[in-house]
DNA sequence: GACGGTCTGTAGCGGTCGCTACATTGTGCC
DNA sequence: GGCACAATGTAGCGACCGCTACAGACCGTC
């Protein structure tokens, strides 16, 4: 098969592959510990290959963070089907399920971490950051009820809350789908 | 300088020394590099020594994270002076105000990857954001209009409001050091 | 002065990190 | 066929990781 090379686009089909592998990777183990030989393995490749495609392990967190951004949208949007929320507390209600559903806690795990890096200054989490919430935040405003003032502001609010929700889940109900490895216990600090 | 040694205690007071020069440095680098050798090297000591004090790096995160807490409570209870809020709204109003001044703000950032790490499964982490929410929730009701109905309740819902505008705040206005011209609120773009 | 604890410095272990050098293979084009 | 170049494998760099071995310094007690 050949392929037009032009400009630094190398190879978009085999690109999105990897970027696929290495999506499942960092949804499962977390976007901290995604060194580049790891993410080689889930992608069926190399570390020296990873960079060849995406130049920098910069650059490939870039592209992952975007990947993983459009399949969160995609999936949750998937979920939630097209009628109008009938009040602020059906969305904020329904949201927070859907987000904490088993298919999706792993976007939530990942978009906390997202959060977190973009707090401590990483422009790439930042962006992507911003990006997710302003197409929620825009998705919202389309499904508020047709008398709501000010749907952007109603929505914004409503994303507060969601993501408030979110947090407190993280902190509180820790329940964990099925992962293998769970501290045995090391012995407690005073 | 000689330290009198009783009942298996130690040395309380350098461990503790130890802790608040590390949790400086973990203040502003971050928990997601904070390594031994740097650890050590702002408390003016060795890796090795920080294992011989608190027996493993988890340990010792563990009980930086106990420290952190304490810290970030005594801050925050000390900025909001001892009067009742008048509503909801001011309490988030102020709250979110006083966790956004440049003297907190580190605390938060903190605050938000030890959220990451919760949702992650950290134990240690799930356990320090419990007791840090539990808290604030706990303040926070205590401060409520004696009217209110179910204070605890009242407050937990608030806190997710707190917690969902830091998220927003950390995506979209942290941190905004020298990016090419974009406004700093963007509310509704378009 | 010898002993047995607490504390500390030096050196190093095996391992992983992001990344690179170099050589080789495959492929499209003339 | 011969060339240019994208794609890939192997090997390795220097730095850092958590942690440990070992030897000593310090100190109260006898």
């Amino acid at each position: 098969m050949k392929r037009l090379l032009q400009e630094g686009m190398t190879d978009q089909t085999h690109r999105d592959r990897l970027l696929t592998a290495m999506a499942a990777h960092v949804l499962s183990h977390g976007l901290n510990d995604a060194s580049l030989r790891p993410l080689a393995r889930a992608a069926g490749t190399s570390d020296r290959m990873l960079i060849y495609h995406f130049g920098s392990k910069d650059q490939l967190i870039a592209a992952l963070l975007v990947h993983l951004a459009r399949d969160f949208e995609q999936l949750l949007s998937a979920l939630m089907t097209g009628e109008r929320f009938a009040s602020a507390e059906e969305a904020v209600t329904r949201l927070v399920a859907a987000q904490t559903r088993p298919e999706v806690i792993d976007y939530v795990r990942v978009w906390l971490e997202i959060v977190a890096a973009a707090a401590r200054g990483g422009r790439a989490h930042r962006d992507t950051g911003a990006v997710i919430l302003a197409g929620l935040t825009h998705w919202l405003a389309d499904r508020l009820p047709l008398d709501t003032a000010e749907p952007q502001a109603a929505a914004r609010a409503i994303m507060a809350r969601i993501e408030g929700e979110l947090v407190l889940w993280a902190v509180s109900d820790a329940n964990r789908i099925a992962p293998p490895g769970d501290d045995p216990t090391p012995s407690s600090p005073s």
